[in-house]
DNA sequence: TAGGATTTGTGCGTATGTATT
DNA sequence: TAATACATACGCACAAATCCT
């Protein structure tokens, strides 16, 4: 079909649709990116008063973004960031693993010079970007870099239900490493992974090998999981580093 | 203190979430057996009279089903119940097959004696129901085995998307059925076939074998589609039942 | 325990967009 | 082409629920 990106640039005409997108993109960004700090609360009118309208287009927002489970608004409490334990957050990686495997198997897109070209050039960005170590902007790399893993297959709604499932876990993933920005070694250690795991899908890709491709992703999100659980594990355990999951 | 318990059947007082939840399970029911037809307008004033609200709560649920893919409301023109394309739904199809096999091998449930005997009654009202050839009647069964399917995992976010996905396809395939009803040996045979799939599914349940349970239910999806998509084809092409699929 | 402050939920009138005549 | 009918989108005032003092 190639849809074109909806709202790309347009502040100065849109439509209804056309808001409501923007303000949803904004707000699921935010979310995502610890602007808004899971547990926090989010003013409906404090929104309305920010993007210039009533209360009213925001609150149609806020029901979509409650539907993908990121908000949760309760009757004369507020409208609050969901935050999500470590036993749910291990079912939705459960799920992501599997999936991303399905993206490198169901309705391969076609590779052309310009797909190869876009992991090309994250790979590079990213490549300048390790150095750095800014787990924001990293987080925007990441982001990025798995909107462009999904266009590997056609499947749209594949595409749509990744897409929702990254959203839930990415921002633990954040917050995580944000948790770790004292021992730095550990985020280091994070961004080089990160950088390899973009290498080698380069690579599959460049290759047209796209089973490849699915495949390295699966492991690096599955390995991600069990960074992610053993740095939310006290300082007691993370000492002795033996696997020791008696726990589930 | 003097906390309520929230809501187990409490028609009489519902706070907002209840009211919201039970409008938005009504109207994806009907949806969903077609009580709306795809293409068909909602109109937003008749709903809130029916329901004895305002727009406001009625639009609040619009917007999740919407969000859902089984409506789309334009500005100006109104609500309408969305159809899917041949193309389109080959996709979901494509993504429901992988899923119910997923349901077979991640976090499985305890199978205990009480889930047992669902299976068993469903399957034994699924016998009852194989000679009364109602679409409707028996699309309800089908959605009643669904649910029950989903609870072989205890994946959560597993169980949400399978059932988001399955009522994206559901009615598609009960408007196939409606117009398969001229020829009831075809009909027949859907019922025949679904009776089997209860059947293979209960008795893996029966022993223990949830993988056994999800390949067979990815078996029954796979094909379903395929008779779908046969009986969608021209009254040409069905004459000669040859497997002739050279179009993609 | 009670009451006020705060926040989301609801009702309804109005604005805006679309299709048809 | 313009006017009219009609649907959704919006804004605002008020009701209901919760929390805190």
């Amino acid at each position: 079909m190639m849809r074109v990106e909806p709202a790309a640039e347009k502040p100065a005409d849109e439509g209804a649709r056309g808001r409501f997108e923007r303000i949803y993109q904004i707000l699921r960004t935010r979310i995502c990116l610890l602007d808004y700090e899971p547990g926090s609360r989010l003013r409906e009118e404090d929104l309305a008063d920010e993007f210039g309208v009533s209360r009213t287009p925001v609150r149609r927002v806020l029901v979509k973004l409650e539907a993908e489970g990121l908000l949760r608004s309760m009757h004369g409490v507020g409208t609050i960031v969901t935050d999500i334990d470590v036993s749910e957050l291990a079912q939705v990686y459960e799920l992501r693993v599997e999936l991303a495997e399905l993206v490198g198997k169901l309705s391969p897109a076609i590779i052309d010079e310009a797909l190869v070209a876009q992991f090309r050039d994250i790979r590079a960005r990213c490549d300048r970007l390790v150095a750095m170590r800014d787990p924001r902007l990293f987080s925007q790399i990441n982001m990025e870099f798995f909107h462009l893993f999904t266009t590997l297959t056609t499947n749209e709604p594949l595409r749509e239900i990744s897409e929702r499932l990254y959203y839930q876990t990415t921002r633990i993933w954040l917050k995580t490493a944000a948790r770790l920005s004292s021992f730095d070694e550990l985020l280091q250690n994070e961004f080089v992974i990160f950088q390899r795991e973009v290498a080698d899908i380069t690579e599959a890709v460049e290759h047209g090998d796209l089973a490849a491709a699915g495949h390295v992703r699966r492991a690096h999100i599955a390995m991600s999981f069990s960074r992610i659980r053993r740095a939310a594990k006290p300082a007691t355990i993370r000492t002795h580093l033996k696997t020791q999951y008696s726990e589930d």
